[in-house]
DNA sequence: CATCTGTTATACTATATGTGTAACAAACGA
DNA sequence: TCGTTTGTTACACATATAGTATAACAGATG
């Protein structure tokens, strides 16, 4: 059983099923959480975190929606990404369109974009 | 006055007012507005694309808040992006990360982040 | 002076978020 | 077999956010 490291802002405005869901999946690709690997049941989560029950559900739901985690009743949630590399590029598309464009309205370059790109693939792939 | 294109989606799980915000943004990014440009009144917009004045009231000021446009009693809503480029990589960053790290778990590489990063810079600069 | 601007205030509805409690069937461990 | 743990589902309740509706205000415009 590895201890999963959650930090709740609970004065964020990002709901705290979104934070859980963030937190999981930086967890996995950080390589901390690895597949294979189980999550707490919700309801040790949500005891650990201080926080109720249907909210880690939740946060899981979304996890499983997503293709991130599979629900088991015997093993619990374990780590199962699946490999839906077409959904997931035409998704990370949609997603950089609009954060590239606010940085391209402030003047970021795209050589500047590209140094932040291999930035934070080392944080992934050095580990 | 120049015609803004604006599409809101009443079935979609996204705020009104955070669409009308993202559209504005990428108006700015693929120049069809451009700085010095002023945007509708929100009496006008708000009649325009069907919804509530202070639906739009409240994307105006977000896009205050966050520099891309000034608010004037005299010359109502100016275009106007605030260059706090430093400000803007740190956000970027941030929001990258997140976005990476999804695309990460799903195998996407280096590389192809990259190549979507070109895409869309060129969406952005072939005008 | 009439009109348009952003701005503010109040009131109401609907939805989203989070909590609390409870129960269920399937599976596990002893 | 029996108690426990698992995900799952169902209500009920409180709060915050989103959106609408209506109204009024001061500053600027023509």
């Amino acid at each position: 059983m590895k201890e999963i490291m959650i930090e709740i802002d609970f004065n964020s405005d990002e709901a705290i099923y979104m934070q859980l869901r963030n937190q999981i999946i930086m967890g996995i690709a950080l390589s901390s959480i690895q597949d294979g690997d189980t999550l707490p049941s919700v309801r040790k989560l949500s005891e650990q975190i201080g926080v109720n029950m249907h909210t880690v559900n939740k946060a899981y739901t979304v996890l499983k929606q997503e293709g991130f985690i599979q629900l088991d009743r015997r093993k619990g949630a374990v780590i199962a990404v699946s490999e839906d590399k077409l959904h997931a590029l035409e998704d990370m598309k949609r997603q950089l369109r609009m954060v590239l464009a606010r940085g391209y309205c402030k003047n970021i370059t795209r050589e500047e974009v590209h140094d932040l790109v291999d930035e934070i693939f080392r944080e992934y792939e050095t580990e």
